[in-house]
Formats: C-alpha cells, structure tokens, sequence
DNA sequence: GTGAAAGCGCTAACAT
DNA sequence: ATGTTAGCGCTTTCAC
C-alpha cells in the first residue's frame, strides 16, 4: 500500500533489457537465452516484483477466475441470501464440491469466486459478472429442479457447467450420477441382508436425482416381489430424516429395512430408531446415500451408496476449463457410477 | 464468447457522445445533462454494454474483490488440501461466517474469492494473489492457533482482517469474542439448575478461545466452590465430542452437568448420555457453545452459548473495507459479547 | 457540462 | 534471441 508496486518496466531497467524479455521469462517462452532468463529472475527478486493482473487479463482477455455458483429456487427474497448460504454449507454434500473444484483449479492457477444465486437480482449479478469478464465461466451447483440460471447462461452464451442433469434441458455440459443405480444398489443391499418389509425415505421429490433413487429402488424391489414399498418424502435435512423416519415406523412397525436418500437422513432415521428401542442393523438395517461425513458421524457408521463427489466437481472443472479454452465446443455429458459402501448400518 | 462484446467506444458511438460522458454516466458520476444521461443509458441497452472489470482495474486499482481464506495449520503435505476443504466445510461455523462476510459485501459488489492456505506454497499463493491485485484484501479464518499467515499479510503490508484474536500479536485488525463471558455464561447456567458435579469437554488447548471458554468456566466454578473440575479435551468435532463424554463418564459416573465447548461436540456427548441410559436434561444438563445449526440438529434441543458469527463476519468485512479504503489506518480489534441460549438441554 | 488525450501495465506482432 | 511498438478498454485530468 506504501510505495507504488513495481512494474515489467522496472525489472527491465534493473536486469538491462527490454519489457518484452521480462514478460517472456514471467511466463515461461521459450527463446530466451538462459544467462539472461537467469539474470530477469535475480531483478525480479530484486524488485519483488508481481505482474499486474488486471492489466495482463485486459490484453489476455482471461481473468483466470470461475464463478463457484450456489444456485436456489426460484424467487426467495433478497435478504434470505444469509440463511440461503448458511443452509448451503450446512450440507457436507457442498464442501466436497468446493475441495473437487479446488484440487483441479489450484494447479492451474485459476480461483474460484463464490456466488448465490437465490433471487433473480443475484441471478443477473452472476451474469453480468461473467460479461465483465470477471470470471472465465461458471461451474453451477443448483439446490432445486427449477433452477432458472442454466437457461440464462445457456442463452447468453457463456461458458458453464452444472452438476447434475437441468430439469429442462439446456445446451450446458453436466456431470451427474446414476443415480438409478444407486438406488438400485441399495435395494439389493436390503434384500440381501434378507429384509422383508423395506421403507423408503426418499429426497424432495421435486428433484429429479430423488426421483430416480426411488425409480431404482422401487423398481429392484418390485423385480424381487416387494410391489408396494412405503415412502416418505424428505427434505434432505436430518431433521427432515428424524419426522420421516418417525412417522413411518408408526404405520409400518414391521419394517426391517430403510433406505435414506442421503446419509444426513439417514442418520436422523438411526437416531430414532434407536430411541424407539429398534437395533441398527439387528432390527432394522439402514442404507444411506452419498458417503458424506455425515455417513461417518453416525452411530453405527453407515452402509451407504457412494457418489464420487470429488470426482465429479473435479470434472466439471475440467469440463468448464475446456470450454473456455475452446478445446470443446458441444455440451457434453459425464455420468458416473454409484458405488456400495459397505459399513456397520446395514 | 461469439463476437466481441461492445466497448465503451461502441457505446459512445450509438449515442452520439464521447467515451469520456459514458463512462461519467456508467460510474454515475454528477455534472451529466439528465438528456444526454437517458440517451447513454439507452445507447448502453441496445448495445449490451458491460462495462470490462480488466480494464477498469488498471486504472483504478482496484479489485473490488477480497480473497476469503481458511488458513489451516503449519506444513500440512499439499495433497491434503481436498481433505482440509472438506473438513472445514463440515463445521457448520464455516457457513455462518461465509453467510456474514457475503451479507456485507454484496451490496457494495465485491466478491469474494475461496483460498484455502494450508502449506507453505499456498500461503504464497495467497501473498502472490493479493500482491498482483487481483484482490484488494484478506479476510482470514484460521484453524490452528499457530497460524502463519497473519504475520507474512503483516510483514508484507497488505490490508487483511482475522477472525479471533492471533496466538503471537501481529499489526493486524482482527474480531473476537468474549470467550471467558461465554464460559461464564455456562457455568453459572450449570450451576443454577443445580448441577453438583458439572465436567467439561474443552476444545483444543492449543487454540486460545478454548483456553479462554476453559478458563470462564472454571473461574466461575471455583468461585462458587467447585475446586477442581473433571476436564477432557476434544477437538471441536461431533467425533471427539463422543470420545470425551464416554471418557468422562467412565471416570465420573455422578456428573450432572457438561459444558462442551462447542456444539458439534454438546451433540457427541448427548449420543453419547443417552445411550448410556442418562435423560438429558434431567439426569444430566448439557451446555454447548457457538448456536450453530448442530444445535438445533441436536435431541433435545442445546441450550448454548452464542457467538453471533454473522455479526462478527460482517464486522470483518467492514474492518477490511475500512482499511482498503484507507478510512482506517491502525489496526482495530472488535470483541462481541457472547449471549446464552436457553433451549432444552439445560 | 462535454470532449480530447494521456496513460494504467501488460502481451504479442513485427522488426531486427 | 531480443527490442520496438501498437494496442487491450477504461478513467481522469485538463481544456473548452
């Protein structure tokens, strides 16, 4: 903040040569004969000397910065971005996301700028932050199925990528799970252990990802005789797991089985059980979904369907820095499996 | 990304003024006849005018965006990045303060940008950022108590703000909270529910704010005749919580009453009692710290002691802004007061 | 109140 | 292999 910061043109005069060598030994052209590089490097030290970005990226037209955007529902009201954000983080779900993303930008040396895109203000925030060419494109983690941002992105024309597959399809690439499958494996899990009144507590059915969990479980139930499974509907919340859970066991005191869209459910689901007098897994065996942290916090440690989060965020990554760098032109789309993961719960 | 986006120039063209009078209206800069304003104005919708950030740093210098970074402890091996983010994204905290710091900056339409600076190389990282101004400042959430970081923002004079009060004094402003009130507040709750035997789960003693809450706690018990008091150290999650209640309960199967330092573990040590057949709160009160959302999550409800992280979050930001815009030149401290919750656990 | 023009610090042609 | 030079798009004196 002190003295001006110096610049290309004050190495230049230290080390004896042109802006233009200094530039070229800053960012590694070749064609730079090695006694001078070296004799650029010690004025650079010298002067402490950091290129200015800004003026770099005017020239570059690259700002080497994404947009990590959380995305909500529809109209929310602006000053519910607090509670918004605060929800967000409260899902170990999202800091996977982050730590995928980060591992794949980090050594690229591109940053991620974190944004909410709750009410339609904060949507064409998001918008015209990328038009100023703040950021490069946006990566686009949505909580809800309406989500209107893709299809703003998609007609602007700018780079991005989701996770998970739009409700209305959007010309934007994607990573999503099978999640189908997943459901399947869960089903096949409780049936194996030899459960025979299985329940569900399935995901906000607005969501097409809870959807399809509840499609693949029924469906391998239904192929094994099991045709009518309850459900309850969550909200992904572990409170949401711990109302679910209790009022399935009041009309269906049998169930032997459960099978929780995702762990923080499913964890609530454990703590009732157990509170009714009911054994995990003796008594009834419980499956979760994700193998998030929350899998690991619960008493006893959760069977669960793994969804290679990391990957999957590292991914979309990859697939927005090719976009950007032009090296993919069509919207592409990258499926991954669910994996069983086999622990004390079920 | 298909044609290029209009300039300032194409602007000034379409509405028959100079660059100079646009960009006046653009940064609503008085002395612009109200016509003429309205005119750009339309000029600037037609053309889908944005206005280039690259460009306007340059001269500015400014980024009008600040780096947000989670810094972790010393020489933690660079591959563990992906677990430390995963990791601090679990603690509920992390949240609140992105929710604070979010809530303060975007009105003023700054942006904040995610680093994580667990090692050495990306504590540089971090230092290179901000020297090449691609962020006007630092926000700095550490981790451990013998954080690096604030004294290299020191040493390099660049504008930064922390969360709690530095292990070693450092020219920095930093927020805190009244930690030893806080602990005050649980002891004197315990105490006058009629606790008999209260023990405590402390945080990590290497991190001053659980020295501090340790030492509220045991002052005020002392002063009210309790000498010695069973303590066991945690490490702030759910996991350790459950470690030091079982541990506590081995060695003081009388104890009524617990103060965990924060809730996350107030949650562990719930599990924990209940399973062993205690009713919380009538056999045994428990008094956790913070008021995340683990106290909610928790059965029964924590009665706790808040820390109004958002508040404090804001007050960061607004510290920061300060010291950017120059408004502020000596480094500030800013301690909150901590408030009791009473809800169900005690 | 408005315009002309001088940079901000850098990269990338183009010359040499 | 190195230097010269023309911008990148914007803000900001300084004249008018």
């Amino acid at each position: 903040m002190s003295r001006q910061a110096p610049t290309l043109e004050d190495v230049a005069r230290e080390a004896g040569v042109s802006r233009a060598t200094v530039s070229r030994v800053v960012n590694g052209v070749r064609n730079v004969d090695p006694a001078i590089q070296e004799q650029v490097r010690r004025a650079i030290e010298r002067t402490g000397y950091a290129p200015n970005r800004a003026a770099r990226s005017l020239v570059t037209r690259r700002a080497e910065t994404v947009a990590l955007v959380v995305s909500g529902a529809g109209d929310s009201s602006d000053g519910a971005q607090a509670a918004f954000a605060a929800r967000v983080f409260a899902d170990p779900f999202f800091g996977r996301v982050v730590a995928g993303i980060v591992g794949f930008l980090r050594p690229r040396s591109v940053h991620p700028v974190l944004m909410f895109a709750e009410s339609a203000e904060a949507r064409q925030e998001v918008l015209t932050y990328l038009r100023q060419g703040r950021a490069d494109g946006a990566l686009v983690v949505s909580t809800h199925a309406d989500d209107p941002l893709p299809a703003l992105l998609a007609e602007a024309r700018l780079p991005a990528v989701l996770f998970a597959r739009p409700s209305r399809p959007v010309r934007l690439s994607y990573v999503d799970l099978a999640h189908r499958d997943g459901g399947r494996l869960a089903a096949e899990r409780l049936l194996d252990r030899g459960c025979r009144e299985p329940v569900t507590i399935s995901g906000p059915l607005a969501v097409a990802a809870s959807q399809e969990r509840l499609a693949g479980f029924r469906d391998t139930l239904a192929r094994r005789g099991h045709r009518h499974v309850p459900v309850a509907e969550g909200g992904f919340t572990l409170d949401s797991g711990i109302g679910s859970m209790t009022d399935l066991l009041a009309q269906h005191p049998d169930l032997d089985g459960v099978f929780a869209a995702n762990d923080l459910m499913a964890q609530g689901a454990c703590q009732v059980l157990r509170e009714h007098g009911r054994r995990v897994p003796d008594d009834v065996a419980v499956v979760g979904f994700d193998d998030s942290t929350a899998a690991l916090d619960c008493r006893p440690r959760l069977t669960t369907v793994r969804q290679p989060v990391e990957d999957m965020a590292a991914e979309m990554a990859r697939l927005l820095d090719d976009h950007i760098h032009g090296a993919r032109t069509r919207p592409t789309s990258v499926v991954f499996a669910p994996e069983l993961v086999v622990r004390e719960s079920a």
